[in-house]
DNA sequence: GTAGTATTATGACTGCCGTCATAATTGGCA
DNA sequence: TGCCAATTATGACGGCAGTCATAATACTAC
């Protein structure tokens, strides 16, 4: 794995288009801004873009009309600023999260089933070792 | 309940504010000062407070030495910060945060059990009606 | 009642983010 | 070749958050 431990910490409009990086893969100011579907202009979508890209968390081709893609991945982000927020919401609490999590959002059968399996696989990692 | 909807976002530092005062419940800027245990001046934590009580987020009393205390829950950031989060960074999938919770945090026994519950309660749910 | 201390009010500065206008550059096409 | 349109580079501005210094005010203890 590549070493991105940096990774200053994201405003919540930065997320807002590193997940439409994430969501399109590669796109061009001009796919970024129809990407986004909001009432913004097409400099403020490069301005944004390449601020991203100069805080590491995007990249951007050379040729010609450039594609810009996400230079991190959901995860990285989430180990930073999503741990950072149930770091400072809940205290390191998990289960009051998921607890919220589920009874805001409407899980599908399959869903549950994951996350049966997920619990399930926790339990073991938990009774196997304590490390 | 109240009427609590606005709530404006609240930055990362803002929460580390917000925490402090769920934990200590009420506190004149020297103990919040002393509380936080971090290296900023007395009149930073001032500002910030008074930044926090002007959003609505703090309270502060008339009395002489002014003690702060929380005007929002955890619930309220979490239905607004974090929700927002997770629909920006998972694009509303709750399953992949779920795992990267478990994954990172360790949890004891109760803790699993509790999750569990939690998993069967949605189970329950969503088999019952579909609304 | 006054001096000293604790508390509060102001105001300032910096850096970051969102927003954009305008200038410079480049590519394609007639 | 030379122009138009798309693309890219600059630079600007406002607002917010973090940081603090300093000034004003209120208490407290002599």
């Amino acid at each position: 794995m590549p070493p991105k431990k940096p990774l200053a910490r994201l405003a919540a409009g930065e997320l807002e288009m590193l997940q439409m990086l994430w969501r399109e893969g590669s796109v061009t100011i001009s796919e970024a801004q129809q990407a986004l579907g909001l009432p913004i202009g097409y400099t403020t979508v490069q301005t944004r873009l390449n601020r991203l890209v100069k805080k590491g968390a995007a990249a951007r081709t050379t040729l010609r009309p450039a594609k810009y893609s996400a230079a991190v991945t959901a995860a990285d982000v989430g180990q930073t600023d999503l741990d950072t927020l149930v770091e400072r919401v809940t205290a390191g609490r998990v289960t009051p999260l998921v607890a919220h999590l589920l009874e805001r959002h409407k899980l599908s059968a399959a869903e549950i089933q994951e996350l049966k399996a997920l619990v399930a696989a926790a339990e073991r990692k938990s009774r196997g070792c304590q490390s």
